[in-house]
DNA sequence: CCGCGCCGTTCACGGGTTGTTCACGACGGC
DNA sequence: GCCGTCGTGAACAACCCGTGAACGGCGCGG
Protein backbone atom coordinates (compact mmCIF):
# COMPACT_ATOMS: atom_id res chain seq x y z
CA UNK A 1 0.00 0.00 0.00
CA UNK A 2 3.25 2.26 -0.12
CA UNK A 3 3.43 3.50 -3.90
CA UNK A 4 3.86 7.68 -3.36
CA UNK A 5 7.18 8.76 -4.80
CA UNK A 6 6.16 6.57 -7.81
CA UNK A 7 2.65 7.41 -8.28
CA UNK A 8 1.63 11.01 -9.95
CA UNK A 9 -1.54 12.45 -9.59
CA UNK A 10 -3.43 15.43 -11.02
CA UNK A 11 -7.50 15.34 -9.64
CA UNK A 12 -9.16 12.14 -10.55
CA UNK A 13 -6.11 10.97 -12.45
CA UNK A 14 -3.46 8.79 -10.98
CA UNK A 15 -0.47 7.11 -12.63
CA UNK A 16 1.03 4.71 -10.94
CA UNK A 17 4.71 4.35 -12.76
CA UNK A 18 5.98 0.57 -11.08
CA UNK A 19 2.46 -0.86 -12.56
CA UNK A 20 2.19 1.32 -15.41
CA UNK A 21 -1.48 1.31 -14.16
CA UNK A 22 -4.09 4.63 -14.98
CA UNK A 23 -6.26 5.13 -12.72
CA UNK A 24 -9.33 8.03 -12.86
CA UNK A 25 -11.46 8.65 -10.48
CA UNK A 26 -10.56 5.20 -9.06
CA UNK A 27 -11.10 2.91 -12.13
CA UNK A 28 -8.64 1.33 -14.41
CA UNK A 29 -8.44 2.88 -17.77
CA UNK A 30 -6.38 0.27 -20.38
CA UNK A 31 -3.67 2.35 -21.83
CA UNK A 32 -1.55 1.31 -25.03
CA UNK A 33 1.70 2.05 -24.76
CA UNK A 34 2.35 5.21 -26.70
CA UNK A 35 -1.04 6.72 -25.02
CA UNK A 36 0.41 5.80 -21.38
CA UNK A 37 3.77 7.91 -22.25
CA UNK A 38 2.33 10.55 -24.15
CA UNK A 39 0.08 11.03 -20.99
CA UNK A 40 3.09 10.52 -18.15
CA UNK A 41 4.57 13.30 -19.95
CA UNK A 42 2.02 15.68 -19.79
CA UNK A 43 0.89 15.02 -16.33
CA UNK A 44 4.50 15.23 -15.46
CA UNK A 45 4.12 19.04 -16.60
CA UNK A 46 1.01 19.77 -15.35
CA UNK A 47 -0.75 23.40 -15.84
CA UNK A 48 2.46 24.13 -17.92
CA UNK A 49 2.47 24.21 -21.87
CA UNK A 50 4.20 21.66 -23.37
CA UNK A 51 4.88 22.03 -26.90
CA UNK A 52 4.82 18.66 -29.36
CA UNK A 53 8.72 18.75 -30.21
CA UNK A 54 9.23 18.36 -26.67
CA UNK A 55 6.02 15.57 -26.11
CA UNK A 56 7.28 13.73 -28.76
CA UNK A 57 11.11 13.44 -27.23
CA UNK A 58 9.45 12.10 -24.14
CA UNK A 59 7.25 9.69 -25.51
CA UNK A 60 8.75 8.43 -28.74
CA UNK A 61 12.38 9.03 -27.70
CA UNK A 62 12.69 10.70 -30.97
CA UNK A 63 12.78 14.15 -32.47
CA UNK A 64 9.46 15.57 -34.20
CA UNK A 65 9.72 15.57 -37.88
CA UNK A 66 8.06 18.51 -39.96
CA UNK A 67 4.72 17.46 -40.64
CA UNK A 68 4.02 14.96 -38.21
CA UNK A 69 0.52 14.76 -36.53
CA UNK A 70 1.19 11.66 -34.18
CA UNK A 71 1.33 14.00 -30.84
CA UNK A 72 -2.34 14.98 -32.02
CA UNK A 73 -3.51 11.74 -32.97
CA UNK A 74 -2.49 10.47 -29.56
CA UNK A 75 -3.58 13.60 -27.70
CA UNK A 76 -7.29 12.94 -29.19
CA UNK A 77 -6.94 8.91 -28.02
CA UNK A 78 -6.04 10.40 -24.12
CA UNK A 79 -8.89 13.17 -24.37
CA UNK A 80 -11.64 10.48 -25.74
CA UNK A 81 -10.58 7.95 -22.78
CA UNK A 82 -10.60 10.59 -20.25
CA UNK A 83 -13.65 11.84 -21.60
CA UNK A 84 -15.15 8.40 -21.40
CA UNK A 85 -14.32 7.86 -17.33
CA UNK A 86 -14.69 10.84 -16.14
CA UNK A 87 -17.26 12.85 -18.35
CA UNK A 88 -18.04 16.76 -17.81
CA UNK A 89 -14.45 17.17 -17.34
CA UNK A 90 -11.22 19.09 -20.02
CA UNK A 91 -8.11 17.52 -18.88
CA UNK A 92 -6.08 18.44 -22.13
CA UNK A 93 -5.94 21.88 -23.18
CA UNK A 94 -4.60 22.84 -26.57
CA UNK A 95 -3.03 26.26 -26.89
CA UNK A 96 -2.65 27.12 -30.52
CA UNK A 97 0.58 27.28 -31.99
CA UNK A 98 2.03 26.50 -28.65
CA UNK A 99 1.33 23.02 -27.49
CA UNK A 100 -1.06 21.01 -24.93
CA UNK A 101 -1.25 21.63 -21.11
CA UNK A 102 -2.49 18.81 -18.70
CA UNK A 103 -4.95 20.58 -15.97
CA UNK A 104 -8.27 18.84 -14.71
CA UNK A 105 -10.55 21.99 -15.35
CA UNK A 106 -14.58 21.68 -15.95
CA UNK A 107 -14.96 21.48 -19.56
CA UNK A 108 -17.67 24.68 -19.44
CA UNK A 109 -16.40 27.61 -17.40
CA UNK A 110 -19.27 29.98 -17.16
CA UNK A 111 -18.26 33.86 -16.44
CA UNK A 112 -15.11 33.29 -16.38
CA UNK A 113 -11.78 34.46 -18.07
CA UNK A 114 -11.93 33.27 -21.61
CA UNK A 115 -8.88 35.17 -22.57
CA UNK A 116 -6.47 33.07 -20.72
CA UNK A 117 -3.09 32.49 -22.43
CA UNK B 1 7.82 -19.84 5.77
CA UNK B 2 4.60 -17.01 5.68
CA UNK B 3 3.12 -16.45 9.30
CA UNK B 4 0.93 -14.21 7.59
CA UNK B 5 -3.28 -15.27 6.59
CA UNK B 6 -2.22 -18.30 4.52
CA UNK B 7 -6.09 -17.41 2.94
CA UNK B 8 -5.82 -15.16 0.00
CA UNK B 9 -9.27 -13.15 -0.79
CA UNK B 10 -10.25 -11.42 -3.99
CA UNK B 11 -14.13 -11.27 -4.46
CA UNK B 12 -15.58 -14.83 -5.27
CA UNK B 13 -11.97 -16.69 -5.57
CA UNK B 14 -10.03 -17.70 -2.38
CA UNK B 15 -7.04 -19.16 -1.79
CA UNK B 16 -5.99 -21.24 1.04
CA UNK B 17 -2.53 -21.79 0.86
CA UNK B 18 -1.70 -24.45 3.68
CA UNK B 19 -4.19 -26.63 1.50
CA UNK B 20 -3.37 -25.53 -1.87
CA UNK B 21 -7.15 -25.13 -2.50
CA UNK B 22 -9.01 -22.72 -4.57
CA UNK B 23 -12.54 -21.83 -4.10
CA UNK B 24 -14.63 -19.73 -6.07
CA UNK B 25 -17.59 -18.94 -4.88
CA UNK B 26 -17.88 -21.73 -2.61
CA UNK B 27 -16.56 -24.40 -4.55
CA UNK B 28 -13.60 -26.10 -4.52
CA UNK B 29 -11.68 -25.73 -8.81
CA UNK B 30 -9.58 -28.62 -9.39
CA UNK B 31 -6.08 -26.42 -10.34
CA UNK B 32 -2.70 -28.05 -11.48
CA UNK B 33 0.39 -27.14 -10.00
CA UNK B 34 1.52 -24.26 -12.39
CA UNK B 35 -2.17 -22.70 -12.63
CA UNK B 36 -1.88 -22.87 -8.87
CA UNK B 37 1.35 -21.23 -8.94
CA UNK B 38 0.62 -18.57 -11.71
CA UNK B 39 -3.23 -18.02 -9.66
CA UNK B 40 -1.51 -16.96 -6.75
CA UNK B 41 0.87 -14.83 -8.40
CA UNK B 42 -1.37 -13.38 -10.43
CA UNK B 43 -3.89 -12.75 -6.45
CA UNK B 44 -0.82 -11.58 -4.51
CA UNK B 45 -0.54 -8.53 -7.14
CA UNK B 46 -4.22 -7.90 -7.58
CA UNK B 47 -5.64 -4.45 -8.99
CA UNK B 48 -1.45 -3.92 -10.32
CA UNK B 49 -0.77 -4.61 -13.86
CA UNK B 50 2.51 -7.54 -13.64
CA UNK B 51 4.32 -8.22 -16.34
CA UNK B 52 4.91 -11.55 -18.08
CA UNK B 53 8.42 -11.56 -17.16
CA UNK B 54 7.47 -11.39 -13.35
CA UNK B 55 4.71 -13.49 -13.53
CA UNK B 56 7.29 -15.95 -14.91
CA UNK B 57 9.29 -15.86 -12.34
CA UNK B 58 6.81 -16.14 -9.68
CA UNK B 59 4.89 -19.19 -11.08
CA UNK B 60 8.17 -20.87 -12.75
CA UNK B 61 10.71 -19.99 -10.86
CA UNK B 62 13.02 -18.86 -13.92
CA UNK B 63 13.68 -16.07 -16.24
CA UNK B 64 11.49 -15.69 -19.16
CA UNK B 65 13.01 -16.49 -22.89
CA UNK B 66 12.34 -14.60 -25.74
CA UNK B 67 9.31 -15.92 -27.72
CA UNK B 68 8.03 -18.28 -24.85
CA UNK B 69 4.04 -18.10 -24.38
CA UNK B 70 3.81 -20.07 -21.50
CA UNK B 71 2.22 -17.61 -19.48
CA UNK B 72 -0.34 -16.42 -22.25
CA UNK B 73 -1.13 -20.50 -22.11
CA UNK B 74 -1.35 -20.91 -18.39
CA UNK B 75 -3.20 -17.51 -18.70
CA UNK B 76 -5.98 -19.00 -20.71
CA UNK B 77 -6.28 -22.04 -19.04
CA UNK B 78 -7.20 -19.51 -15.90
CA UNK B 79 -9.66 -18.22 -17.38
CA UNK B 80 -11.47 -20.85 -19.07
CA UNK B 81 -11.66 -22.18 -15.13
CA UNK B 82 -12.49 -19.32 -13.53
CA UNK B 83 -15.03 -18.45 -15.78
CA UNK B 84 -16.37 -22.29 -15.89
CA UNK B 85 -17.12 -21.72 -12.44
CA UNK B 86 -18.45 -17.92 -12.24
CA UNK B 87 -19.72 -17.31 -15.53
CA UNK B 88 -19.99 -13.51 -16.50
CA UNK B 89 -17.25 -12.08 -14.45
CA UNK B 90 -14.21 -11.16 -15.50
CA UNK B 91 -11.08 -11.44 -13.43
CA UNK B 92 -7.68 -11.81 -15.43
CA UNK B 93 -7.49 -8.80 -17.73
CA UNK B 94 -4.99 -8.17 -20.22
CA UNK B 95 -2.45 -5.10 -20.73
CA UNK B 96 -1.73 -4.79 -24.01
CA UNK B 97 2.34 -4.26 -24.19
CA UNK B 98 2.38 -4.40 -20.35
CA UNK B 99 0.96 -7.94 -19.14
CA UNK B 100 -1.85 -8.71 -16.67
CA UNK B 101 -3.83 -7.38 -14.29
CA UNK B 102 -6.25 -9.66 -11.74
CA UNK B 103 -9.49 -7.53 -10.42
CA UNK B 104 -12.90 -9.31 -10.18
CA UNK B 105 -15.16 -7.36 -12.58
CA UNK B 106 -18.28 -7.58 -14.27
CA UNK B 107 -17.23 -9.18 -18.13
CA UNK B 108 -18.21 -5.57 -20.24
CA UNK B 109 -21.92 -6.07 -20.82
CA UNK B 110 -22.87 -2.59 -21.01
CA UNK B 111 -23.22 -2.07 -24.71
CA UNK B 112 -27.21 -2.41 -25.79
CA UNK B 113 -28.95 -1.84 -28.85
CA UNK B 114 -26.04 -1.95 -31.48
CA UNK B 115 -26.03 -5.77 -32.26
CA UNK B 116 -28.57 -7.85 -33.87
CA UNK B 117 -27.92 -7.78 -37.66
C1' DC C 1 5.67 -54.46 -19.13
C1' DC C 2 1.95 -51.88 -21.26
C1' DG C 3 -1.66 -48.78 -22.03
C1' DC C 4 -3.99 -44.69 -20.26
C1' DG C 5 -4.68 -40.19 -18.54
C1' DC C 6 -2.94 -35.86 -16.73
C1' DC C 7 0.41 -32.30 -17.12
C1' DG C 8 3.61 -29.00 -19.13
C1' DT C 9 5.62 -27.21 -23.31
C1' DT C 10 5.65 -25.72 -27.86
C1' DC C 11 3.79 -24.78 -32.40
C1' DA C 12 0.70 -22.62 -35.72
C1' DC C 13 -3.09 -20.21 -37.30
C1' DG C 14 -6.14 -16.52 -37.16
C1' DG C 15 -8.07 -12.36 -34.96
C1' DG C 16 -7.65 -8.30 -32.36
C1' DT C 17 -4.72 -3.93 -31.15
C1' DT C 18 -1.57 -0.70 -31.99
C1' DG C 19 1.02 2.81 -34.30
C1' DT C 20 1.47 5.50 -38.39
C1' DT C 21 -0.08 8.09 -42.06
C1' DC C 22 -3.47 10.23 -45.03
C1' DA C 23 -7.46 13.07 -46.03
C1' DC C 24 -10.75 16.42 -45.23
C1' DG C 25 -13.14 19.75 -42.60
C1' DA C 26 -13.27 23.04 -38.70
C1' DC C 27 -11.03 26.54 -36.36
C1' DG C 28 -8.07 30.61 -35.33
C1' DG C 29 -5.07 34.46 -36.50
C1' DC C 30 -3.86 38.03 -39.78
C1' DG D 1 -11.05 35.87 -47.14
C1' DC D 2 -6.56 33.41 -46.92
C1' DC D 3 -3.62 30.33 -44.91
C1' DG D 4 -1.56 27.74 -41.33
C1' DT D 5 -2.97 24.94 -37.32
C1' DC D 6 -5.79 21.56 -35.23
C1' DG D 7 -9.62 17.77 -34.72
C1' DT D 8 -11.02 13.50 -36.22
C1' DG D 9 -12.24 9.43 -38.80
C1' DA D 10 -10.31 5.91 -41.66
C1' DA D 11 -6.90 2.80 -44.06
C1' DC D 12 -3.02 0.09 -43.59
C1' DA D 13 0.82 -2.95 -42.07
C1' DA D 14 3.16 -4.75 -38.16
C1' DC D 15 2.80 -6.75 -34.11
C1' DC D 16 0.68 -8.95 -29.93
C1' DC D 17 -2.40 -12.12 -28.08
C1' DG D 18 -6.11 -16.00 -27.89
C1' DT D 19 -6.68 -20.53 -28.66
C1' DG D 20 -6.77 -25.29 -30.30
C1' DA D 21 -3.80 -29.00 -30.98
C1' DA D 22 0.36 -31.86 -31.21
C1' DC D 23 4.14 -33.81 -28.66
C1' DG D 24 6.65 -35.99 -25.02
C1' DG D 25 7.18 -36.98 -19.94
C1' DC D 26 5.45 -38.94 -15.80
C1' DG D 27 2.65 -41.70 -12.63
C1' DC D 28 -0.67 -45.25 -12.03
C1' DG D 29 -3.32 -49.35 -12.37
C1' DG D 30 -3.85 -53.66 -14.73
Amino acid sequence: MEAASDTMRSGDVEIRASDGLVLVAGKAVAMSVREYRLLTALVARQGRIVSREELYRLAWDASLRRGDRSVDVYVHKLRVKLEEALPGRAFIHTHFGFGYRFAPEPSRAFHNSETDR
